[in-house]
DNA sequence: TGTACATCAGTGAACGCGCGTTCACTGATGTAC
DNA sequence: TGTACATCAGTGAACGCGCGTTCACTGATGTAC
């Protein structure tokens, strides 16, 4: 059954969604399309009226994550706040993709290396008033604070990690 | 055909050790029994001799993995010449398993993340002489950096991270 | 030390399962007159 | 504006494939006498 342009746009922004949620929240290579699809309440086969395959859909949905997540950075201040925050770690399905996919994009295609690059970038040119180091040093100390945080299984070894980096990046 | 008791305790140790490099170079999920045994030039059937599952073997890796790199941690000079290298960079298959596999561990079971999160704690305790803040910070600007390096598709982008965690924890 | 037997490390085929992708089909939408 | 037909978004079953795990089997090793 043939749906208007409208509907068929708006299919096409909803699976970039629910792709960019369950990538973040569960890991690529863990999130299959039936998985994507299944949260529209859509079968398989539909997904391909809309992407040419996966590897599409990776890269569509880290720049749609990158997007949102980067209008939180807006300053070293933010980074701290929001960025090294509980709800952040607690919360990767919208948080960011450069946190939450960091380890496994190196298994990825092109186009989502492509994509998670171009994230990077965004990032370190939302701290833009300081000077370039600081702000590519400040960005590795974040992610990799918030990824390590997620990945223990410690709340109290946590907390320390998000604190101390709060800390160093605060000067 | 069975095997000698050092032959046995040999093959357990060869296990071990091939998928340690696997799981680091390639990732967790993307590594296949059949990958491991493979390595050894033998069949997936003898992998259950000495392993009840997956999940045993990759704890053990993530174990394996974690005391030879940590020795290579000595200090924060240490950090900064060895861990914050292009040559670290290059060879995740016999590099620091935290930076390896911090955004994959999530996805794995109880005896991976204890595995994971020990990891963790011997390489903050490898950086002894430091107050434990400084530590802390010092490895989520070195595993940040490093994983970001990696996951980047672009050399200038990767040499510049790495110089710049290099800069902040040097101070 | 020599022999008979039990053990068990490793083989290779099979299991059920979920994956990404394809395809014939359906029927509402869009288009041409 | 109304009608006839072409288009194509979405369905759901099927494809080949690789996964983790199991299992009957083999034959060298370890053990008991």
């Amino acid at each position: 059954m043939r749906r208007s342009r409208e509907d068929t746009a708006e299919t096409r922004r909803e699976i970039v969604a629910a792709a960019s949620r369950l990538f973040r929240k569960n890991g690529i290579a863990a999130t299959s399309i039936a998985d994507v699809m299944g949260e529209l309440g859509m079968t398989v086969g539909g997904f391909y009226r809309h992407f040419a395959d996966k590897d599409q859909l990776v890269a569509e949905a880290i720049e749609q994550a990158s997007e949102a997540s980067t209008k939180t950075i807006t300053s070293e201040a933010a980074l701290v706040r929001a960025y090294l925050s509980k709800e952040h770690c607690d919360h990767p399905e919208r948080g960011c993709p450069v946190a939450a996919l960091c380890s496994e994009i190196g298994h990825e295609g092109k186009g989502p290396r492509r994509a998670f690059t171009d994230a990077v970038r965004a990032m370190v040119a939302a701290l833009e008033p300081r000077d370039k180091k600081t702000r590519l040093a400040d960005l590795a100390t974040a992610v990799g604070a918030v990824v390590i945080a997620r990945a223990v299984d410690d709340a109290k070894l946590r907390d320390e990690i998000l604190a101390a980096a709060r800390a160093a990046i605060d000067d």
